[in-house]
DNA sequence: AACTCGGGGCC
DNA sequence: GGCCCAGAGTT
Protein backbone atom coordinates (compact mmCIF):
# COMPACT_ATOMS: atom_id res chain seq x y z
CA UNK A 1 0.00 0.00 0.00
CA UNK A 2 3.31 2.34 0.35
CA UNK A 3 3.80 5.54 -1.54
CA UNK A 4 -0.18 6.34 -2.50
CA UNK A 5 -0.51 9.41 0.11
CA UNK A 6 -3.66 11.06 1.12
CA UNK A 7 -1.86 14.75 0.38
CA UNK A 8 -2.94 14.29 -3.15
CA UNK A 9 -6.00 13.22 -3.27
CA UNK A 10 -6.94 16.25 -0.83
CA UNK A 11 -5.19 18.77 -3.02
CA UNK A 12 -7.35 16.82 -6.63
CA UNK A 13 -10.60 17.18 -3.70
CA UNK A 14 -10.19 21.03 -2.94
CA UNK A 15 -10.34 21.69 -6.35
CA UNK A 16 -12.82 19.62 -7.83
CA UNK A 17 -15.29 19.35 -4.88
CA UNK A 18 -19.21 18.66 -6.18
CA UNK A 19 -21.81 20.90 -4.56
CA UNK A 20 -24.63 19.09 -2.53
CA UNK A 21 -26.82 20.28 0.24
CA UNK A 22 -25.68 17.99 2.16
CA UNK A 23 -22.00 19.16 2.12
CA UNK A 24 -22.05 21.50 4.89
CA UNK A 25 -18.93 22.40 7.43
CA UNK A 26 -18.57 19.60 9.61
CA UNK A 27 -19.20 17.94 11.77
CA UNK A 28 -22.66 17.99 10.21
CA UNK A 29 -26.30 17.83 11.65
CA UNK A 30 -26.51 14.11 11.86
CA UNK A 31 -30.43 14.22 10.60
CA UNK A 32 -29.10 15.76 7.57
CA UNK A 33 -26.45 13.24 7.26
CA UNK A 34 -28.53 10.62 7.73
CA UNK A 35 -31.30 11.39 5.13
CA UNK A 36 -28.41 11.91 2.70
CA UNK A 37 -26.68 8.15 3.59
CA UNK A 38 -30.02 6.12 3.42
CA UNK A 39 -30.72 8.09 -0.20
CA UNK A 40 -27.52 7.14 -1.56
CA UNK A 41 -27.70 3.81 -0.48
CA UNK A 42 -27.26 2.31 -4.34
CA UNK A 43 -28.53 5.68 -5.66
CA UNK A 44 -26.67 8.07 -7.71
CA UNK A 45 -25.45 11.36 -5.95
CA UNK A 46 -26.53 13.27 -8.94
CA UNK A 47 -30.31 12.05 -8.34
CA UNK A 48 -30.34 12.16 -4.44
CA UNK A 49 -29.71 15.99 -5.04
CA UNK A 50 -33.12 16.39 -7.02
CA UNK A 51 -34.85 14.40 -3.94
CA UNK A 52 -32.97 15.52 -1.30
CA UNK A 53 -34.95 19.27 -1.00
CA UNK A 54 -38.32 17.98 -1.44
CA UNK A 55 -37.68 15.25 1.06
CA UNK A 56 -36.00 18.00 3.88
CA UNK A 57 -38.67 20.37 3.27
CA UNK A 58 -41.41 17.93 3.95
CA UNK A 59 -39.61 16.86 7.05
CA UNK A 60 -37.48 19.57 8.62
CA UNK A 61 -36.58 17.62 11.65
CA UNK A 62 -36.01 14.15 13.20
CA UNK A 63 -38.84 14.67 15.16
CA UNK A 64 -41.33 15.74 12.85
CA UNK A 65 -40.09 12.79 10.72
CA UNK A 66 -40.54 10.62 13.64
CA UNK A 67 -44.16 12.12 14.51
CA UNK A 68 -45.17 11.17 10.99
CA UNK A 69 -46.94 8.31 9.47
CA UNK A 70 -45.25 5.45 7.67
CA UNK A 71 -47.19 6.32 4.48
CA UNK A 72 -46.15 10.00 4.64
CA UNK A 73 -42.61 8.61 4.67
CA UNK A 74 -42.94 6.45 2.37
CA UNK A 75 -44.68 9.23 -0.01
CA UNK A 76 -41.81 11.84 0.53
CA UNK A 77 -39.82 8.73 -1.13
CA UNK A 78 -41.60 8.76 -4.18
CA UNK A 79 -39.16 8.36 -7.36
CA UNK A 80 -36.37 7.09 -5.46
CA UNK A 81 -37.12 3.37 -5.27
CA UNK A 82 -35.98 0.82 -2.76
CA UNK A 83 -38.88 1.93 -0.61
CA UNK A 84 -37.72 -0.18 2.45
CA UNK A 85 -35.36 2.49 2.88
CA UNK A 86 -37.79 5.30 3.97
CA UNK A 87 -39.74 2.49 5.85
CA UNK A 88 -36.43 1.66 8.01
CA UNK A 89 -35.49 5.05 7.85
CA UNK A 90 -38.74 6.12 9.80
CA UNK A 91 -38.11 3.30 12.24
CA UNK A 92 -35.21 4.37 12.88
CA UNK A 93 -36.43 8.11 13.88
CA UNK A 94 -39.00 7.32 16.05
CA UNK A 95 -35.63 5.06 18.36
CA UNK A 96 -33.56 8.07 17.82
CA UNK A 97 -36.26 10.83 18.74
CA UNK A 98 -37.35 8.40 21.89
CA UNK A 99 -33.81 7.71 23.44
CA UNK A 100 -31.14 10.18 21.02
CA UNK A 101 -28.44 9.82 19.12
CA UNK A 102 -25.89 7.42 19.70
CA UNK A 103 -22.39 8.60 18.27
CA UNK A 104 -20.49 5.93 17.37
CA UNK A 105 -20.20 3.57 14.30
CA UNK A 106 -20.92 0.18 16.21
CA UNK A 107 -23.93 1.68 18.25
CA UNK A 108 -25.72 3.51 14.91
CA UNK A 109 -25.42 -0.02 12.99
CA UNK A 110 -27.74 -1.57 15.66
CA UNK A 111 -30.70 1.03 13.97
CA UNK A 112 -32.61 -0.46 11.71
CA UNK A 113 -31.37 0.40 8.24
CA UNK A 114 -27.89 1.37 9.12
CA UNK A 115 -25.25 -1.34 7.60
CA UNK A 116 -21.82 -0.99 8.19
CA UNK A 117 -21.70 1.83 5.74
CA UNK A 118 -24.30 4.27 6.54
CA UNK A 119 -23.27 3.69 9.99
CA UNK A 120 -19.71 4.74 9.55
CA UNK A 121 -20.83 7.70 7.59
CA UNK A 122 -22.78 9.34 10.06
CA UNK A 123 -20.43 8.52 13.04
CA UNK A 124 -17.69 10.17 10.65
CA UNK A 125 -19.59 13.14 9.19
CA UNK A 126 -21.58 14.20 12.19
CA UNK A 127 -19.60 12.72 15.25
CA UNK A 128 -15.92 12.92 14.20
CA UNK A 129 -15.01 9.37 13.90
CA UNK A 130 -12.84 7.37 11.92
CA UNK A 131 -13.77 4.76 10.88
CA UNK A 132 -13.50 4.46 7.28
CA UNK A 133 -17.10 3.97 5.71
CA UNK A 134 -16.39 1.67 2.80
CA UNK A 135 -18.89 1.93 -0.31
CA UNK A 136 -18.51 0.81 -3.81
CA UNK A 137 -16.35 3.82 -4.78
CA UNK A 138 -13.57 3.01 -2.45
CA UNK A 139 -13.75 -1.04 -3.52
CA UNK A 140 -13.35 0.15 -6.83
CA UNK A 141 -10.50 2.68 -6.31
CA UNK A 142 -9.33 -0.08 -3.90
CA UNK A 143 -8.93 -3.01 -6.39
CA UNK A 144 -7.83 -0.88 -9.54
CA UNK A 145 -4.80 0.73 -6.97
CA UNK A 146 -3.65 -2.66 -6.35
CA UNK A 147 -5.01 -4.82 -8.91
CA UNK A 148 -7.58 -6.61 -6.80
CA UNK A 149 -8.67 -9.84 -8.43
CA UNK A 150 -11.99 -9.74 -6.79
CA UNK A 151 -15.89 -8.31 -7.72
CA UNK A 152 -16.91 -5.68 -6.31
CA UNK A 153 -19.04 -5.79 -3.03
CA UNK A 154 -16.83 -9.43 -1.87
CA UNK A 155 -15.89 -9.46 1.83
CA UNK A 156 -12.05 -9.78 0.87
CA UNK A 157 -12.00 -6.48 -1.33
CA UNK A 158 -14.45 -4.87 1.22
CA UNK A 159 -11.69 -5.56 3.78
CA UNK A 160 -8.63 -4.37 1.71
CA UNK A 161 -10.62 -1.09 1.15
CA UNK A 162 -11.31 -0.83 4.87
CA UNK A 163 -7.59 -1.56 5.88
CA UNK A 164 -6.30 1.16 2.77
CA UNK A 165 -8.90 4.22 3.75
CA UNK A 166 -7.59 3.22 7.83
CA UNK A 167 -3.72 3.89 6.77
CA UNK A 168 -5.10 6.85 4.70
CA UNK A 169 -6.96 8.43 7.43
CA UNK A 170 -3.79 7.96 9.69
CA UNK A 171 -1.81 10.02 8.06
CA UNK A 172 -4.63 12.89 7.68
CA UNK A 173 -6.91 12.70 10.32
CA UNK A 174 -10.25 13.59 9.10
CA UNK A 175 -13.37 13.06 7.92
CA UNK A 176 -13.00 14.95 4.29
CA UNK A 177 -10.47 11.90 3.40
CA UNK A 178 -13.55 9.59 2.99
CA UNK A 179 -15.44 12.35 1.38
CA UNK A 180 -12.79 12.78 -1.33
CA UNK A 181 -12.11 9.13 -1.74
CA UNK A 182 -15.76 8.85 -2.56
CA UNK A 183 -15.78 11.77 -4.81
CA UNK A 184 -12.53 10.54 -6.77
CA UNK A 185 -14.59 7.27 -7.34
CA UNK A 186 -17.83 9.14 -8.52
CA UNK A 187 -15.91 11.32 -10.91
CA UNK A 188 -12.72 9.95 -12.39
CA UNK A 189 -12.03 6.34 -10.44
CA UNK A 190 -15.59 5.43 -12.86
CA UNK A 191 -16.75 1.88 -13.63
CA UNK A 192 -16.21 2.32 -17.19
CA UNK A 193 -13.80 4.76 -19.18
CA UNK A 194 -12.17 5.90 -15.59
CA UNK A 195 -10.26 9.36 -16.20
CA UNK A 196 -6.60 7.90 -15.35
CA UNK A 197 -5.11 11.38 -17.40
CA UNK A 198 -6.56 13.41 -14.23
CA UNK A 199 -6.04 11.04 -11.43
CA UNK A 200 -3.72 12.35 -9.09
CA UNK A 201 -2.96 8.50 -7.77
CA UNK A 202 -2.51 7.23 -11.27
CA UNK A 203 0.90 6.87 -11.52
CA UNK A 204 0.45 4.65 -8.29
CA UNK A 205 -2.35 2.57 -9.60
CA UNK A 206 -1.62 -0.52 -10.08
CA UNK A 207 -4.52 -1.33 -12.62
CA UNK A 208 -3.29 2.27 -14.59
CA UNK A 209 0.10 0.82 -14.93
CA UNK A 210 -1.16 -2.44 -16.45
CA UNK A 211 -3.56 -0.47 -19.17
CA UNK A 212 -6.82 -2.11 -18.24
CA UNK A 213 -7.76 0.25 -15.06
CA UNK A 214 -11.03 -0.48 -15.80
CA UNK A 215 -10.35 -4.51 -15.70
CA UNK A 216 -10.71 -4.32 -12.13
CA UNK A 217 -12.77 -5.17 -9.92
CA UNK A 218 -13.50 -8.56 -11.72
CA UNK A 219 -17.11 -8.33 -13.57
CA UNK A 220 -20.14 -9.32 -11.40
CA UNK A 221 -22.02 -12.49 -12.43
CA UNK A 222 -24.67 -12.12 -15.09
CA UNK A 223 -28.09 -12.09 -13.67
CA UNK A 224 -31.22 -13.64 -14.42
CA UNK A 225 -33.51 -11.11 -16.55
CA UNK A 226 -37.56 -11.46 -16.25
CA UNK A 227 -39.47 -9.50 -19.42
CA UNK A 228 -42.85 -9.64 -17.95
CA UNK A 229 -46.15 -8.18 -19.03
CA UNK A 230 -48.03 -6.25 -16.58
CA UNK A 231 -51.39 -4.74 -17.38
CA UNK A 232 -52.85 -1.50 -15.30
CA UNK A 233 -56.23 -0.22 -15.90
CA UNK A 234 -56.49 3.77 -15.71
CA UNK A 235 -60.21 5.27 -14.51
CA UNK A 236 -60.70 8.67 -14.03
CA UNK A 237 -63.99 9.73 -12.49
CA UNK A 238 -65.77 13.13 -13.24
CA UNK A 239 -64.03 14.66 -10.14
CA UNK A 240 -60.38 13.92 -12.17
CA UNK A 241 -59.90 12.05 -9.42
CA UNK A 242 -57.86 8.41 -10.60
CA UNK A 243 -58.92 4.85 -8.86
CA UNK A 244 -55.94 3.42 -7.38
CA UNK A 245 -54.99 -0.24 -5.39
CA UNK A 246 -52.70 -0.88 -3.10
CA UNK A 247 -50.13 -3.41 -3.58
CA UNK A 248 -50.32 -5.81 -1.22
CA UNK A 249 -46.77 -8.07 -2.28
CA UNK A 250 -43.42 -7.01 -3.69
CA UNK A 251 -41.63 -5.52 -5.89
CA UNK A 252 -43.39 -2.34 -5.31
CA UNK A 253 -45.16 -3.47 -1.84
CA UNK A 254 -47.27 -1.02 0.08
CA UNK A 255 -47.14 1.72 -2.63
CA UNK A 256 -50.65 3.06 -4.10
CA UNK A 257 -50.97 2.59 -8.37
CA UNK A 258 -53.67 2.35 -11.30
CA UNK A 259 -54.99 -1.55 -10.38
CA UNK A 260 -52.05 -3.72 -11.93
CA UNK A 261 -52.06 -7.41 -13.17
CA UNK A 262 -49.12 -8.73 -12.73
CA UNK A 263 -49.99 -12.73 -13.65
CA UNK A 264 -49.98 -14.14 -17.55
CA UNK A 265 -52.54 -14.63 -20.01
CA UNK A 266 -54.54 -12.87 -22.40
CA UNK A 267 -53.96 -8.73 -21.85
CA UNK A 268 -57.63 -7.75 -22.70
CA UNK A 269 -58.96 -11.00 -20.27
CA UNK A 270 -56.41 -9.71 -17.85
CA UNK A 271 -57.73 -5.92 -17.80
CA UNK A 272 -61.33 -7.37 -17.41
CA UNK A 273 -60.15 -9.16 -14.64
CA UNK A 274 -59.18 -5.65 -13.05
CA UNK A 275 -62.48 -4.22 -13.67
CA UNK A 276 -64.57 -7.15 -12.27
CA UNK A 277 -62.18 -6.43 -9.42
CA UNK A 278 -63.10 -3.04 -8.88
CA UNK A 279 -66.73 -3.06 -9.73
CA UNK A 280 -66.58 -1.76 -12.73
CA UNK A 281 -69.14 -2.71 -15.93
CA UNK A 282 -67.46 -1.10 -18.54
CA UNK A 283 -65.38 -3.11 -21.46
CA UNK A 284 -61.61 -2.01 -20.65
CA UNK A 285 -59.73 -0.20 -23.96
CA UNK A 286 -56.46 -0.70 -24.68
CA UNK A 287 -54.97 3.14 -24.70
CA UNK A 288 -50.95 1.82 -24.74
CA UNK A 289 -47.93 0.71 -23.55
CA UNK A 290 -44.74 2.01 -21.81
CA UNK A 291 -41.56 0.31 -20.28
CA UNK A 292 -40.29 0.31 -16.71
CA UNK A 293 -37.12 -1.16 -15.33
CA UNK A 294 -36.83 -2.49 -11.62
CA UNK A 295 -34.14 -4.39 -10.29
CA UNK A 296 -33.60 -7.31 -12.85
CA UNK A 297 -37.08 -6.79 -14.13
CA UNK A 298 -37.51 -5.14 -17.85
CA UNK A 299 -41.37 -4.98 -17.57
CA UNK A 300 -44.19 -3.90 -20.26
CA UNK A 301 -47.04 -2.12 -18.87
CA UNK A 302 -50.46 -2.13 -21.05
CA UNK A 303 -52.36 0.54 -20.34
CA UNK A 304 -56.13 0.19 -20.63
CA UNK A 305 -58.89 2.00 -19.98
CA UNK A 306 -62.38 1.89 -18.78
CA UNK A 307 -65.29 4.73 -17.70
CA UNK A 308 -66.20 5.41 -14.30
CA UNK A 309 -69.16 4.07 -12.41
CA UNK A 310 -72.33 6.09 -12.93
CA UNK A 311 -73.33 7.76 -9.63
CA UNK A 312 -71.91 6.70 -6.65
CA UNK A 313 -68.88 7.11 -5.95
CA UNK A 314 -67.99 3.59 -4.47
CA UNK A 315 -64.82 1.94 -3.50
CA UNK A 316 -64.44 -1.73 -3.48
CA UNK A 317 -62.28 -3.49 -1.63
CA UNK A 318 -58.54 -2.63 -1.63
CA UNK A 319 -59.69 0.25 -3.90
CA UNK A 320 -59.41 4.28 -3.53
CA UNK A 321 -60.13 7.15 -5.37
CA UNK A 322 -57.70 9.90 -5.30
CA UNK A 323 -56.53 13.39 -6.93
CA UNK A 324 -53.08 12.77 -8.87
CA UNK A 325 -51.59 15.25 -6.31
CA UNK A 326 -52.53 12.94 -3.50
CA UNK A 327 -49.67 12.23 -1.31
CA UNK A 328 -49.84 8.68 -0.96
CA UNK A 329 -46.64 6.35 -0.96
CA UNK A 330 -46.31 5.60 -4.79
CA UNK A 331 -44.02 5.15 -7.92
CA UNK A 332 -42.18 6.89 -10.50
CA UNK A 333 -44.47 4.23 -12.34
CA UNK A 334 -47.59 5.95 -11.74
CA UNK A 335 -46.18 9.10 -13.29
CA UNK A 336 -45.71 7.53 -16.31
CA UNK A 337 -48.85 5.98 -16.11
CA UNK A 338 -50.53 9.26 -15.89
CA UNK A 339 -48.48 10.64 -18.82
CA UNK A 340 -49.60 7.74 -21.42
CA UNK A 341 -53.01 8.26 -19.97
CA UNK A 342 -53.09 11.73 -20.85
CA UNK A 343 -51.32 11.44 -24.15
CA UNK A 344 -53.75 9.62 -25.36
CA UNK A 345 -56.90 10.88 -24.19
CA UNK A 346 -55.44 14.28 -25.95
CA UNK A 347 -54.87 12.32 -29.01
CA UNK A 348 -58.52 11.84 -29.01
CA UNK A 349 -58.90 7.79 -28.27
CA UNK A 350 -62.07 6.44 -26.61
CA UNK A 351 -62.57 6.93 -23.37
C1' DA B 1 -23.34 -16.86 0.31
C1' DA B 2 -27.12 -15.83 -2.53
C1' DC B 3 -31.38 -13.13 -3.31
C1' DT B 4 -34.29 -9.34 -3.26
C1' DC B 5 -35.42 -4.67 -3.50
C1' DG B 6 -36.37 0.92 -7.89
C1' DG B 7 -35.06 3.81 -10.87
C1' DG B 8 -32.25 6.54 -13.70
C1' DG B 9 -27.69 7.74 -16.01
C1' DC B 10 -24.41 6.34 -18.95
C1' DC B 11 -22.29 4.05 -22.69
C1' DG C 1 -29.08 -3.18 -24.78
C1' DG C 2 -26.09 -3.87 -20.47
C1' DC C 3 -23.82 -2.10 -16.40
C1' DC C 4 -23.81 0.26 -12.14
C1' DC C 5 -24.88 3.23 -8.34
C1' DA C 6 -22.19 6.93 -1.07
C1' DG C 7 -26.28 -0.91 0.64
C1' DA C 8 -29.26 -3.40 3.87
C1' DG C 9 -32.33 -7.17 5.19
C1' DT C 10 -33.72 -11.83 4.65
C1' DT C 11 -33.20 -16.71 3.71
Amino acid sequence: MSSVEAGPLLAWFSQHRRRFPWRTPFPRDPYLVLVAEVMLQQTQASRVAVLFPRFLERFPTLDLLAAASEDEVVAAFAGLGYYRRARLLHRLAREVAARGWPRSSSELVRLPGMGPYTAAAVAAFAFGELTPPVDGNLCRITARLFAVNSVLRSPTLSAQAHAFARKLVATHPTPEIFEALMELGATVCTPQQPQCAICPWATHCAAFRGGKPSAFPLPQPARTKETPTWVALWVENAAGEVLLRQLTEPPLLGLWLPPLHRGDGDPQYRAAILAQEAGLVANPSLVGSLRHHITHRRITVLLFRAAPPLGVREEANGFRWASPSALLPTSSLAEKLARLAHRSRAKGEAP
